[in-house]
DNA sequence: TTAATTTAAGATAAAAGAGTCTTTTATTTG
DNA sequence: CAAATAAAAGACTCTTTTATCTTAAATTAA
């Protein structure tokens, strides 16, 4: 798997409020009733968010967590580096722990190279890209692939 | 991660096979101590390529494991799918369920497009490029990446 | 045929990822 | 201030992946 489920998680639930007026903040009970994700667990996603500014978040009465700026301006890289980490845009494809710049492994070269492509793309794929009202109905599906 | 740790000692053990005469069977206990792997670990690794006939085993004395064909047809590609499954290369990337070809996912068509560069990598990638020797010592190291 | 070798197969355990439950802290409203 | 709301934080459980240990089956050699 490319991703982590909690980072597929992450991803619902940004897509989710950016069809939410910016700024105002959605309880993360509703974004869990809605995506059908445990609450608790969604919570430590999304607080992971917030520590990396993609959220901002606010306690008590009529709080809940907003996005920290306007969704064209959360990438899909953001979200990935945020919750998995760098590992996939920068570690090594065959996992070899000696592999570095200093001493690349046979395909290290190749491999940017290619990846470079994968990059691009998350660089690229805003949150705008990702229209909330499709991610919301394919969590609930089976998988037809 | 891209590929999981089961794979990255496929990989590894492919190409430490590739060093070897054609045909040559090598005990996988001489695998696993090369390479630093779980003997038993590695055998059921091994056992998942055999029944993918990207290897070939014999049992007792003089018995082992060799490659069923020559190095530079085997492919990144094919020891990916013969470990972890064809999820990497046809899965949707933000891990929907309802995700397909029948009810795409918002970036389903672009990110098809990306990971075509890393499927051709994969699959243009063979064991022959898998410096063996590189591999068994990059095992060893710490990550310095 | 007996012993040694080596893969195959099964049970069990440790580690990591995913998910649940409870308590604490902060904020708003009445 | 008191009560309700909601994120933050911690402990705990379940599942999957990774790893270990034991036994069985097959092959070779003496």
């Amino acid at each position: 798997m490319f991703i982590s489920k909690s980072c597929s998680y992450a991803i619902r639930s940004v897509a989710y409020l950016s069809g939410n007026p910016q700024g105002k903040f959605v309880p993360i009970r509703d974004i869990s009733t809605d995506l059908d994700i445990s609450y608790h667990f969604l919570t430590k996603i999304l607080q992971m968010l917030t520590a990396a500014n993609i959220l901002i978040s606010s306690r008590g009465a009529g709080g809940g967590v907003a996005l920290a700026r306007e969704a064209a301006a959360i990438s899909l890289y953001d979200l990935i580096i945020a919750i998995d980490g760098d590992e996939l845009f920068t570690g090594c494809l065959l996992r070899l722990q000696g592999c570095g710049t200093k001493t690349p492994c046979p395909v290290h070269q190749e491999w940017d190279l290619a990846r470079g492509k994968v990059n691009h793309f998350c660089c690229h794929t805003s949150v705008t890209e990702l229209q909330d009202h499709m991610l919301i109905l394919a969590g609930n599906h089976t998988s037809e692939l």
